[in-house]
DNA sequence: CCGCTGAGTGTAAGCGCTTCCACTCCTGGA
DNA sequence: TCCAGGAGTGGAAGCGCTTACACTCAGCGG
């Protein structure tokens, strides 16, 4: 009966049977590994054709000790960073011939047997941030698993990748302090690594030009956070007002850019707003945003490369990598002769 | 050596050999299947713990037949509606103690071979709107792998989930039609099943009132996309410009406004303006978006949720879930008495 | 005092594949 | 004519686990 429903699928000895051969040989003849003679071949093919052969993947992992996935753990997907990354990553690691499975971690209690059932299930991981903390890292360091850090600080024997922060940073500064700007207040959470370089790199700008560098006004990463914490910042009550609001991300800094619009003030005549990442509401916003553009998918797909070669064996020495920004000058932080459209 | 380095990890029968009992005794000792006497199983736990050993997921896996692992196929993770059902996914699985495996088919060839290797890797799989075909739909649900479709037109012999989309287009079209509106057009793709549904609900009520419904204009279901169409129907040289245009979602409807808004139409002045989904973005938006919400994030956990009753086989018998929509009337479709904030 | 029962344990058979090794032919060069 | 060697194949040993089944003892009621 050709074409059949085949239930639960058959197994290679069933093709072997049907085609009057060995299972080695089926093996070899679907692998190309090993000598195959032609009729043989043809013979096995024609008996997988019918029985729909697909093999186990259970059964193929068991024997060759590798599960062909890799495992990724970020906090969220809310907001397009994350996603981005993600998506990069999956399309490496997809052409790379290994399928993906995603942990996240958003307001979740057991993150760490989460991480540790993944680790078993993977051939080499990468962990956003600090979406789990050193134990955890150390241990996944230890069981020998590849491992790759996406935007953390790197720790020995495991692979970082990262975009440059602090001279960004700086370069951002820089820019608003050519602008005329003399005070200022920088929106958003410092639990992130990455985003604790950039006020290093802020704060350092700053400093070096006699201005006392503002504390971050914590605030979670979102539009909604940025809403809370331009209201905050740029309300009267709070004290003089900041000249220029620097956010930790795009999503921040459209909040921030709502909130000064209820309080009646002008972006960017009366208060200057900057983001980062360059996500696309980015460009979009009104008024558009000064931000710095991080190649987010390039981020998760370098992630997987880094991942591939050390769990190819390719590379044994842990390998940091820093990928460049670019300081991307629109309207928000004000006028500007070079004024991107 | 206590808490030693321990390499790829110790395998059951290390474990076994170092507490002096059989590879039956640790497995029932772990898994507590079986009568075990209390200090075997203090020996055992013991020698787990010295050897930090972790059961070998294969092991686990192809001993007991199942992977509790599930797939999910999405077109793209650009923009929150896929994100957020994504997660509403993925943390209703991780609470059912199944990891999830991702596969994106944005922009890909071989999707058909990716989707059956997937297949191999799960107890069960979610399909996204019309990220495949019907063929390899049919192949999924004749390898007896438990299938729901997310957002998809129900086949025979798999799960279906979605949100209600015609009733809402209707609730939303003839709302528009409160506002005296007369002439219409549809912005958004019309190659997604839901979508379809939306417009086919526009057009009945427009039908029923005497006006003729326009073509939908494909577009991307981006803001880009919806900028791009935007300009299109907006300008001048397209014929009469449409009094609304309803959109496909929300990114479409955003995008149509900054056309508006680059063209010197005032929204909902000149035209109005509507969305679907209601994405964060959609409140903040000036002005504020008139829209269907869509409960994205219950979305993916309900789809979770029936995949793992035909898994465990509490349910046989195919089930087809709608969730319920709400028109959110907000600013962009013209001054409400009711508006919300 | 004796089977019976059940707690506690070990043996071994899978699960579905890959791959090492051994074996059989058959061919070509000496 | 003979033999080395390679093409082609099968046997069988894993890979790391679960679990059916068999077995050994105690303790128990009769």
């Amino acid at each position: 009966m050709p074409h059949s429903d085949e239930g639960q699928g058959a197994t290679i000895y069933e093709v072997a049977q049907r085609a009057g051969v060995s299972i080695a040989t089926v093996s070899r003849a679907l692998r190309n590994t090993g000598p195959v003679a032609a009729g043989t071949r043809e013979k096995v093919l024609r008996a997988v054709e019918e029985l729909s052969f697909t093999p186990s993947r259970l059964g193929v992992s068991l024997a060759q000790g590798r599960h062909a996935a890799n495992g990724i753990v970020f906090p969220d997907l809310s907001g397009p960073y994350f996603a981005e990354v993600l998506l990069g990553y999956e399309e490496v690691a997809a052409e790379l011939g290994r399928s993906v499975l995603i942990l996240s971690t958003r307001g979740r209690a057991a993150v760490q047997d989460l991480v540790r059932d993944l680790v078993g299930r993977v051939d080499g991981m990468v962990i956003f941030g600090r979406t789990v903390g050193d134990a955890v890292v150390d241990e996944i360091v230890r069981s020998r698993t590849p491992l790759v850090l996406l935007a953390r600080d790197p720790v020995e024997r495991a692979d970082a990748v990262s975009s440059e922060n602090t001279a960004s940073a700086e370069a951002l500064a820089t820019h608003l302090l050519g602008h005329g700007y003399t005070t200022f207040a920088l929106a958003g959470d410092d639990d992130r690594g990455d985003v604790t370089q950039r006020w290093t790199g802020v704060r350092r700008v700053l400093s070096g030009h006699g201005i006392r560098p503002p504390e971050p006004l914590p605030c979670e990463l979102t539009v909604e956070g940025g809403y809370a914490a331009g209201r905050t910042l740029l309300s009267k009550k709070h004290g003089r007002r900041p000249r220029a609001v620097i956010c930790a991300d795009d999503q921040v800094a459209l909040g921030v850019i709502l909130a000064a619009e209820e309080l009646g003030l002008d972006v960017p005549g009366d208060v200057a707003i900057t983001g980062w990442d360059d996500i696309m509401a980015a460009r979009h916003a009104r008024p558009a945003l000064t931000t710095v553009r991080q190649p987010m998918r390039l981020l998760g797909a370098r992630a997987a490369r880094a991942l591939d070669e050390l769990i190819k064996g390719i590379r044994t020495v842990p390998n940091s990598e820093i990928l460049p920004t670019q300081l991307i000058v629109r309207s928000s932080c004000g006028p500007h002769p070079l004024e991107e459209k």
